[in-house]
DNA sequence: AATGAATGAGAATTCATTCAT
DNA sequence: GATGAATGAATTCTCATTCAT
């Protein structure tokens, strides 16, 4: 995790030039492209050229940071996971409490989700586009984001506050909540704010699994967990 | 839903054929073909030739009971939101008890996406690739396969055994629940069978929105939808 | 032998279309756009656009009777080589005598190669062009040209008309002695006439190998040679 | 022949380098490792930027010492006849023997083929490849070798040595002789041994056109061509 | 109704050449 | 003089769709 998102990418995909950080700013430059046209038109209706012309850059020079049209989508696909595996510890940074830390983990996801909402959706629709070796590579860092659900998962069961769980099942649960929030937004966006959705999800979910000390700190934690979110809400303004 | 799957089908892409019945038996072969493809290689990278191949056919017999290659798409993809909602009530028929009725709901859920995994998987790649128009055609299917749920849910808490809830947000569990199995089977299936699988949804996302009443008859009732599925089983041999 | 120059040229490359008969005309059509243009031009410097604009017809057609561009020119050069391996049987039927038998072979060679004399030099340049397997699809039809070459020194040797000799140096020889009228045709056409370069040819290297009972009889069937061309010359008006 | 190989080739070619020195050196460079990747893929399949690699200078270096892709090409094969035209003469220099000479160019002239046998078959690949007026250059320039053969045969008539002959048949019979060598040596050389080849060449082609006088000496000169090549190549030890 | 040959627009990719540094 | 990133025209090949038979 030392590695930066760019190293990252650069480490997967190969390019024709040699100036790292002209490969990272091009490159940054035609994910971005990249990712809202596949997001609005699909990876298959989205032509290279496009691409490039809304990267105000000339077609030819993709090939010079890409080999081929399907390493620009898995650029994009490693953009998302990355973000999820990037901003979800940084809103955890310094929780101690368990409880609060597993619900800021799923509320932490949700909202990057919110964010990257349509390419989220896009990472459903095209990941299987992959070649099998490009597609492990998004499903291994998917396995990294899931590794933070279920340590946060450890530590409330750790601390007794989780009782009996097929942890394989909750984690999916929680992170299927998540995604849930994008797959769906056709239907949800329009019946329930994200707040809303994220404390319905951990209602639901947690309360089942809570042993009964658990159970007894779970309304205090999600309303600290409301208060919480609010104040950094705030502060982004 | 009194029309037959094959009518409505029908009623949502036009045929260059008279011959009602005709017309059902080469878009199944179609379907089928296609289904398979799909699922295999993804929409934009199987031909039309390919389906007419597989199906038996030719390339020019499938413009004659579908007007582009998207119309095959969305027959596809009718056939697997409808494979939901005719199998699920078929599976709680003549089931009274709401609360089994709403567990063996998310049973026969999973189980028919589980039967029609790839598809699952493919719709949820595709239904973007829709148009417009034909995306919403199978939005509505799936709201319909919702309404069961619904209902199932309904039935609970009119019985005073779910309390609380935000009704939008548990569908939506459930059926992420249901769609999940297939979504991440690369994941789920080397590490749970399908009976932990749908017993570990039901649990953790049930107990939770329990009432005092309900908590006392879950257990049990899991029970009985685990015994009810095996006898099926048999039943099937 | 027995199969006709269309069969073997279908054995080589694959077609999407059924009706042989189809196949054979279609690829006339094609090999004959192109061999017009691979002599103007060279392949590379030939789209494939030109040739089937040529051929009158679309450029997807051409891709329905052939895998990739270089399989036209293979093609192509199959046709010269089967030109050759046709047409010299053909010019010494019925002769008996070896050492007429022999001449006419090479003279027969250096009249396809007249006749085929820019698909000639094509082949020179562009065998290297193709891939090994189609190059030595091309070098193993040139090796049975070469054996009818060869069958007729044999002839003479066995008839006690020429000595010594290496066969294989003399057989490429006189294959080079024919293709050189089209491969320098730049330098030798404004010189000499095809029949005197024949002649010479002939004299030069025959004339070296000959027995003495071979040399009594040379002068003798080079006249022979040169009658017999002039009356089939005169049948063909 | 006054003018040194690198003048020539400078005179046919601009620079936009002014430091002739370094032109020379550059373009050596250059047509060194465009030899090299000509000879192996061909003219269209080899990239300016793979000459540039392998030359060990930027593809932009190219352009200032050659205005287009097609001047590589001249220049090299301008190497390759201009290999022609320097070595011969210097391997028939101080022979006086008018048959040996000729023996000796024809001998010489199969080595240098021997040589540069990738370069030759080249040569006649991609001289088509060139505009009208760089072929000419080529031609001009392969002329001037012809020359040299010319020249040796003419000694031998002037001698009596050689009787009748249209000499331009035979300089190309000759020519083509030693061309052969690469041209068909993928048949050749495993079948013959360049000196057997040489032997064979000479014997077939120049028995037959001595005079009486000519036909005493053949053997003896022959015998002397192979010795006197035998003591050169231990020379070069 | 069915066939399958034909079309041609359109997509990915390459590469000779230029030019700012 | 040298570099190498950038350009964009050009090329091969694919495939949804049509239509004569």
């Amino acid at each position: 995790m030392s590695k930066s998102k760019e190293t990252l990418m650069g480490s997967q995909v190969t390019s024709h030039v040699e100036d790292e950080a002209l490969v990272e700013r091009r490159r940054a430059q035609i994910v971005t492209a990249a990712t809202e046209l596949f997001a609005k038109k699909g990876f298959y209706r989205t032509t290279v050229k496009e691409i490039a012309k809304l990267a105000g850059v000339s077609p030819g020079l993709v090939y010079l940071y890409v080999r081929e049209k399907e390493d620009v989508l898995l650029l994009v696909l490693l953009q998302v996971v990355e973000g999820y595996a990037a901003e979800i510890p940084k809103a955890i940074e310094g929780i101690d409490d368990p409880l609060l830390r597993l619900m800021k983990t799923v509320d932490a996801y949700c909202r990057v989700v919110d964010r990257l909402s349509a390419a989220t959706v896009l990472a459903y629709r095209s990941t299987k586009s992959l070649s099998v070796e490009r597609r492990e590579i998004i499903q291994d860092r998917e396995l990294e984001t899931n590794e933070i659900v279920a340590e946060a998962i450890k530590g409330c069961m750790d601390a007794g506050l989780i009782s009996r769980v097929n942890v394989d099942v909750l984690i999916y649960q929680l992170v299927l909540a998540a995604h849930g929030w994008a797959l769906k937004s056709w239907y949800l966006r329009s019946r329930v704010s994200l707040d809303d959705y994220v404390a319905g999800c951990l209602e639901n979910l947690l309360t089942g699994v809570m042993s009964d000390k658990g159970k007894g700190l779970f309304e205090n934690t999600l309303q600290n967990l409301k208060e919480y979110t609010e104040t950094e809400g705030a502060d982004d303004v």
